[in-house]
DNA sequence: CGCTATTGATTCCGATAGCGCATCAATCAC
DNA sequence: GTGATTGATGCGCTATCGGAATCAATAGCG
C-alpha cells in the first residue's frame, strides 16, 4: 500500500503469467477497474487482485490509483505501448488461423492501385472457376516480407534486380495517354505531341514512393518527345492511380497512363488513346513472387498458373513483348 | 484423438489463455514434448494438457504427433513465427522496465560510427557528473521511433528537412583530408589537391544509407577542387566510418573525414590534417531529437545540457558556425 | 517376428490460484 | 456533513492445473 515500502530487492526473472495481461490492457483501456471488469466478464474483484498480481511480478506500479481516477505509470504506459501490440499480433494470428482452418486459401499481397484497377476485376473469373479456394487480399501498401509474414504471394511493381530474384515477371510497361471519349467529342484531333498543352494534363503526385513516379512523370513523356518548354492549361495532381484513372474516366484531362492498367478500359471504348505512336516504355515491371512456404501448396499452384494466364492475355493487349532480360531489343 | 472427427463447428471467439503459449514455444523449439517440460520446469504431463488445451482453443492441432518424432502442423508454424516475437517483445519490455525500476536512466538512439568515435568517449564525463543516471545506448542502426519506443533520445544524421523539425542542431560538418603522421614522414608537403594521388584514398563503400555517401566521397571532393580526372594510386573501401578512421590512423592512406568525428584525433595528434586550406562542406549535419513523454524529466534535461555544452566543444574545435538556418551565409 | 526403449496421451488425485460476495477505506460532489 | 463512487481486502468455494503412475503406439534391433 505503501509506494515507499519497496518489495524486497529479489529481481524476478521469471516471465510473468500472460493471463493477466489482458486484464491489464482493459483497466489501460478505461482507466477504471469496473468498467475493465465489465468488459472481461469478471469482477472488479477479479481484476484489482490481477493487476495486483501483475505490479508484483514486474516489481513496479502500473498504475497510479487517485480516488476517482485511474493513471497510468510511466512503466504502466511503457508496458503498455509493448504489450497491446503484441497481445493484438498474437490474436490476430490466432484469428486468421481459425479462419482458414480446414479451407483452401490464397493470401495476396498488393498495393491499392493494381488490386483495384488490375487484379481484383478478374478474381471473378477464378472464383468462379475453383469455387472451393478462398482469396484473401492485403492491399496494405505495406511491403510485407514473404519470409515472415502470412501472405502467399506478392505482386510487386519494380525494376529488375535484386528484389525481383526469383519472381516471375507478369509483364512490363508501357505508358500511353488517354482520355474519355467525352472529352475529345468535337475537338480537333491530336498530331503532335506539343498539341497536348491544350488540355489539362493529370499527374499522380509525390505521395510516398518518389522513387518511380520520376518514370511516370508527364515531363519525361514530354522530354522524350522533344517539348520540354511546353506549359500545358492546367496540371491536375493525385496520389494513386485508381484517382487518376478515375478522373480520365470522368473526362477531367488527359492522363499518361500505365498500359496495364488501363487495357481493360481502352478494350471496352471507356477510355481512348491519344498519340498512340508516342506511348513511351519505363524500365518498370509487374512481377509475382511466390512465398517459400506456399509454393508447393495446390490452390496456390492454381492461382498462379491462372495468373500467368491472364497475364498473358494483358501482355497480348497491350502488346508487351517477353521478358528484356532474355531479349534485349527495344523497338 | 481421431483428426478426422472434428469438433464441433462452432468458432470461438474468446481470446486463447495466453499463459499457454509458453508451452507452445518451447515444444515448437525442442519439438520434444518431454525437453519442454524440461525448459519449462513442468512435467510431459502438464505440457501435453497445455498444448491440448490450446489446440482446443484455437480449434486446429498444432502439432503432429509422430511416435518419435513432432512436427509443427502449417497453422502450428504460422501461429509460432506471431507468438514467438510477441512473447519476446512482452519479455523485454518486462525486463527493460525491471531493469530500470525506480533508477533514472536516459536511453539514447544513434548509430554505431558516432556512438564510438563521438558519443562513447565523451560519455565518461557525463558519469563522473551523475552518478546516479544510467545510460542506455542503443546504436543498432535501426532508426527507432521516439514516439513508440523506449528510447528518450536521438542522435541523428540529416540533411535539415522534415525530418529534423523539433530537433535541436548540434553541429554541422566539413570533410578534412587526414592521415597518421607516420604515413607522412619523409614524404614531401601536399600542396595541391591533385597531390592526393602519390596515396591511397580511402573511402566509405556502398553500405545501405547510400543517399548520404554522395556527400562524403573523394569524387566529389576531387570535382570541387577541379581535378576530376585524377586516378590515386588504390582505392581502399570500408562500411563503416570507425573502420576508416581506423584504416587512417594506421598510416594506409588518407582519409576524408567528417571533422566532427575525428577532431579528437587532430587534437591529440594521432592524424594530421593534410590541406586544410581544401575542406569542404557538406549540408549535413547533426541532431538532437528529444521524444515527447521524455522532454520533462530531469535525467533526461540534465543531459540535454549537457550534450549541448558538448556540441558547443565540438563547433569550436572544427570552427563550425551556428545553424546556417538562420545565418545563410558560407564562406 | 518379438522384445525393448522411447514418447506422447490418459487417469487419478491433491494443491492452489482465481473467482465472487460482502465489506472496508478513501475522497469527491453537493 | 452526508452520500456516492471507486479501488482494496477478507473469506470461502471451486475449477483448474500440476505431478506420479500408467497406457498406447511404434521405431529400432537382433
Amino acid at each position: 500500500m505503501n509506494p515507499a515500502e519497496n518489495a524486497p530487492a529479489i529481481v524476478r526473472t521469471r516471465a510473468v503469467a500472460t493471463g493477466h495481461w489482458r486484464a491489464f490492457l482493459a483497466v489501460a483501456k478505461h482507466l477504471n477497474f469496473r468498467a475493465a471488469a465489465d468488459e472481461l466478464a469478471l469482477t472488479q474483484s477479479a481484476v484489482s487482485r490481477q493487476i495486483q498480481a501483475l505490479e508484483d511480478e514486474v516489481g513496479v506500479p502500473l498504475f497510479l490509483r487517485h480516488t476517482r481516477a485511474v493513471e497510468l505509470t510511466s512503466a504502466g504506459a511503457q508496458l503498455h505501448r509493448a504489450v497491446g501490440p503484441a497481445i493484438e499480433r498474437m490474436d490476430a494470428a490466432v484469428r486468421l488461423v481459425r479462419q482458414t482452418a480446414g479451407r483452401r486459401s490464397v493470401a495476396i499481397t498488393t498495393w491499392a492501385s493494381f488490386a483495384s484497377m488490375w487484379l481484383i476485376p478478374r478474381l471473378e473469373e477464378f472464383q468462379r472457376d475453383h469455387p472451393g479456394i478462398d482469396i484473401r487480399i492485403d492491399a496494405s501498401d505495406a511491403q510485407l516480407d514473404l519470409d515472415t509474414s502470412d501472405v502467399d504471394l506478392a505482386l510487386r511493381y519494380s525494376v529488375p534486380g535484386p528484389a525481383t530474384q526469383g519472381g516471375m515477371r507478369l509483364f512490363g510497361e508501357q505508358l500511353a495517354v488517354v482520355a474519355s471519349p467525352w472529352l475529345l467529342k468535337g475537338k480537333p484531333e491530336l498530331r503532335t505531341p506539343a498539341d497536348v498543352a491544350q488540355f489539362t494534363l493529370i499527374e499522380a503526385s509525390d505521395a510516398h514512393r518518389s522513387a518511380h513516379l520520376e518514370w511516370l512523370s508527364w515531363r519525361r513523356w514530354l522530354d522524350i518527345h522533344g517539348v520540354d518548354k511546353l506549359q500545358p492549361e492546367r496540371w491536375l495532381y493525385f496520389n494513386y492511380a485508381h484517382q487518376i484513372a478515375q478522373a480520365a474516366l470522368s473526362g477531367q484531362g488527359l492522363a499518361l497512363s500505365r498500359m496495364p492498367l488501363i487495357a481493360d478500359a481502352l478494350a471496352a471504348g471507356d477510355l481512348l488513346e491519344v498519340l498512340p505512336r508516342h506511348r513511351i516504355d519505363t524500365p518498370l515491371a509487374y512481377w509475382l513472387m511466390v512465398g517459400p512456404r506456399s509454393a508447393q501448396r495446390p490452390e496456390v499452384k492454381a492461382f498462379c498458373t491462372w495468373l500467368a494466364a491472364q497475364a498473358e492475355i494483358t501482355r497480348a493487349a497491350i502488346g508487351d513483348g517477353p521478358d528484356p532480360d532474355t531479349q534485349d531489343h527495344l523497338d
